[in-house]
DNA sequence: ATTAGCACTCAATCACTGAGAGTGCTAACA
DNA sequence: TGTTAGCACTCTCAGTGATTGAGTGCTAAT
């Protein structure tokens, strides 16, 4: 269903009014902030109309309008200009991301934090399991008499370590040639493609140290464990004590404790989204807790897999900014991605 | 100034009840939940002779009394007997902490939420920088043409890897005898000093893969950077919504950036502390911001450096359990860490 | 020294009121 | 026919007593 200009004007200055100061609006602050030429009256008419169509709604009869749900639902899927990083804003991205090019993790985590703070809502990255990435080199290293550190390389780069138990008579030699046979065998194998693969041929070369193999076997498979879920950054989850309609004790500890531990924050995230930048608006999410908030999602490429980037806030979110600054945020990550920097 | 029986008895009762209920204590109630063989009035005459030494204080003249921070230092420092875990607590750390035995730093996290939980506190623990540990082993792994990991491996096992670029030209062996010749030199150095050391005959070993060295030096420049400052874990911070004495947003919000933020906790804690727990309360504490919170720190040795540990929460505060708690868990850090087991 | 009794104090709660914001409706107007 | 001015109406919010009840401090009796 399709508005008319008025209509549609009256509805925009309404959420924005209402986005910003959180309060209802009334007629004639419609009028008087965005100097239409029609009367406060008229207004309500058409404020009267676009209730019974179900894009406002009324706390109370003497009070304003706020948009509805579906309110901003509509001005979300027909009427939103994505607004994108300004000038300065770009700028500080730069310089952010010109800093300090460590670890893909540093990366991920300088963007959510400036996504966070340029949004004023809380933003998370959910990074892919690297399960489906190839060994690369593996690596074991004497640390004292018993003690051994074993690394390993995969082909994004990715490291994982773990400390194990060898016998205290094995020499730094030996060590590095256990290594070196596991390289040779498992270099290119995908990670989860492992236990199937020639394990065996790998014993015969080495049996007289299948003790060293089989800790090494032993903290590969933990390692696996865990590395086998995405992990999830979170970052300015304390935004939302700003939004007053969080002022409820009871809300604000519900929310929270989701935006602070990852695996609840990864369960409320949809799992199917789309090309563009996604967003669902209070009862539209399917988790129950959220269902007084807003995601804005969209997906990236992480090395073929999907990560996700994106922001959670209250329904009355300025959806034009987190959807541009979201929408933003995701090409740069595709872009640093795609150039197979890491 | 020592009290008599009587009076420590009814301060007693007052903390333990105002710590639970948060609510003033009046005289009625403490007859009537302690059953002392005294009258209300009795309990008046001695409540107002403990606010006039300081130790109670009254909100308003128809409330009953709170303990003063005074009280509550009296209470410490001369009454308090430190509650340890029980046996069902401890059943669950021995579990927690035989479960999946990796790096320190999961020991850490695991010891620091389980604190939390235990006493309903935010809970954090401080490691203190690694910079005083030796080189023990440096590694270079090529990843992909022109990319390599660089690994270090101090003598306390402590990993810190970091990607640099090297020429595309260099093979795998000579990255491989370029580590061992950064091994060579460096083991057994402190990290701190390695520097002033002998670089230039490191130099001259390898003094046509200068490019090489300089980069590695670099990185290590910046890992130096980044572990020179302890490293801290905060766990359970949104316990202190649980508190009716936050509820004003404002302080909350304060409080909870605090918690959030590694640097800004580490500000608040004290500098020097002594071996046995040390309890700061409420004004006692040097830092503004935590002036309405107490703090519980225990140090712990962790390779020769102060490391620590303790919880924070608000000055009506179970002490007795804080206290118990935390002096449990530094003894078993120190125990794990005695143990050389890493 | 302890206690019972009593007057007193003060926060918290509730009902009431007036002000203000905003609406819906009606009638006049272009 | 669409727009507007005007007005009565509704509902929230802030402020004002009035009331209640918990708890105290003091005094006089034990």
């Amino acid at each position: 269903m399709s508005l008319d200009t008025r209509k549609s004007k009256i509805l925009e200055s309404i959420i924005r009014d209402y986005v910003e100061t959180a309060e209802p609006v009334g007629s004639r602050s419609v009028v008087r902030k965005h100097n239409l030429r029609i009367s406060a009256a008229t207004v309500r008419n058409e404020m009267a109309d676009l209730e019974e169509m179900g894009y406002l709604e009324q706390p109370h009869t003497s009070a304003g309008r706020i948009p509805s749900e579906m309110g901003f639902r509509y001005y979300v899927d027909c009427m939103m200009q994505k607004e994108t990083l300004d000038d300065s804003e770009l700028e500080i991205l730069h310089k952010i991301l010109n800093e300090n090019i460590g670890e893909w993790s540093d990366i991920v985590s300088k963007v959510g934090s400036f996504l966070s703070q340029v949004t004023n809502y809380a933003s998370f990255v959910i990074v892919p399991s690297i399960k489906l990435s190839e060994f690369k080199n593996i690596q074991i290293i004497p640390i004292t008499d018993g003690k051994a550190m074993l690394l390993v390389v995969t082909d994004v780069g990715v490291l994982m370590h773990r400390r194990i138990d060898v016998p205290s008579s094995i020499s730094s030699n030996e060590l590095q040639l256990i290594g070196k046979a596991f390289t040779r065998v498992l270099s290119g194998t995908r990670l989860d493609e492992m236990r199937r693969n020639e394990l065996k041929a790998l014993r015969e070369d080495l049996k007289n140290r299948r003790k060293v193999i089989d800790k090494v076997l032993e903290a590969v498979d933990v390692m696996m464990q865990g590395s086998r879920d995405e992990s999830v950054v979170i970052n300015g989850a304390l935004n939302i004590l700003n939004e007053p309609e969080f002022k409820d004790m009871d809300k604000l500890k519900r929310i929270l404790t989701i935006l602070e531990e990852d695996i609840l924050l990864k369960q409320i995230i949809p799992e199917k989204i789309s090309e563009d930048v996604n967003i669902t608006i209070g009862k539209e999410n399917k988790a129950e807790d959220i269902q007084e908030m807003s995601l804005v999602v969209a997906g990236y490429n992480n090395f073929g897999e999907m990560g996700k980037i994106g922001v959670i806030g209250p329904v009355r979110m300025e959806y034009w900014k987190a959807a541009g600054t979201v929408e933003s945020l995701r090409n740069i990550l595709d872009q640093l991605l795609s150039k197979k920097y890491f």
